[in-house]
DNA sequence: AAATAAATTAAACAAATGATTAATTAACAC
DNA sequence: GTGTTAATTAATCATTTGTTTAATTTATTT
């Protein structure tokens, strides 16, 4: 068995090669779809050495689920927390950061919605993801905003499902959109890049509306 | 084998009931997570008679698989055509049909956004979907419009992006917003059926803006 | 350098899973 | 009713796939 006092900085390379593999594999094809050879051949490592290091295809899985959420809920957390920033600024930086983060990341998204689906083990009960926006700056400066007559709607859910909607679906049916419009990877992205001027507006036009 | 001129009407309920609960279980987790025997036994039949019927899981899967896709465009596509309405009452009935759609069938959105990702065998090549938003009076109407300077955003996908990523993200992110909002099944449905009057007012409000 | 522990490998195992076979039952034609 | 075809079943097959084992190589310690 690995004992973890002993690996030294150097030799966590195996380790970490077959982290970013499954990485990879899980968020392409879900965890269903993967087999652990596909991860061991794409890190160039011996198909034991998956189970050597982390036990079990299910075990591997949860630390690349955990990390992947994490992930994707740093930079929003971050941004909706800043004491600085207005609401509106918020949003601006909200879409910024996505749009280029699922540009980056064009496999986390939908891999997330369809794991977290398949339950994931109840995942969505042990984050503490209602706190962290309960909580959060974004969401008192939505409630004053309310209270102040600036925002038609009150339900702080409805801004949310439209800002996350009108940034992440258009990744999500991309194949559809891209179908639709005749449009080869670089001209989606130029569509996304567009969208991050576009949502900032257009949700600012929503918000005074009843 | 099974000769298709022989099977009488009657006796067709073997075949369905193949079918049916093969599209419960595809759409619920998807082609790899799906076992034939899940499928046989929801169909409360014997495991070689879907084969028997269908060949193999790939063959039924991808006839569950146009019929969702074909079901999912054929709501859509008759809004879109339609000579009599506007425009502004096309968004309205697009929200209204589709949220209600998708209200009864949870699954299919992140099914076939999911399946198709995963190719499924190009099938965003073979379905003439450019063509039907092309040749749609929908599509007619927009450009109009864009002209006549009742729409800022020139580009109809963007429109389109727009109009689906209100209605159909929440769904998709649906144990999400659970999560955040802390709400059941119910109060979820509830917020849904309040985004039937939202989202084309809000829509409306988005098209004014540049 | 010898001894010990960790890392790696090839091979094999056991369970799951899609598919088939051969036998049986039910339906239908004449 | 008899014979023929279709439908159904239980059993089995062949692969795939997650995991383990036992041996070997590499690294570390003393």
């Amino acid at each position: 068995m690995a004992k973890k006092k002993l690996i030294k900085a150097e030799d966590a390379s195996t380790e970490e090669k077959i982290k970013a593999a499954a990485r990879d594999v899980f968020h392409k094809k879900g965890y269903a779809a993967t087999r652990t050879r596909d991860i061991a051949e794409k890190a160039g490592i011996n198909l034991a050495l998956l189970n050597y290091y982390f036990r079990s295809k299910e075990k591997l899985f949860d630390i690349i689920m955990l990390e992947t959420v994490f992930e994707f809920m740093q930079s929003m957390a971050l941004v909706m927390n800043d004491n600085k920033s207005s609401l509106e600024k918020k949003v601006e930086l909200i879409t910024f950061n996505y749009i280029d983060f699922i540009t980056r990341e064009p496999n986390i998204p939908i891999f997330m919605l369809s794991e977290i689906r398949n339950n994931a083990d109840g995942l969505m009960e042990k984050l503490p993801i209602r706190q962290l926006v309960l909580n959060s700056i974004f969401f008192k400066q939505h409630q004053e905003a309310v209270v102040k007559g600036k925002i038609a709607e009150p339900d702080p859910l409805h801004f949310l499902m439209n800002i996350l909607g009108l940034i992440v679906f258009p990744f999500i049916a991309k194949p559809l959109f891209k179908g639709i419009g005749g449009l080869n990877e670089n001209q989606f992205n130029k569509l996304m890049q567009e969208r991050k001027k576009l949502v900032p507006v257009w949700i600012k036009a929503m918000i005074k509306v009843k």
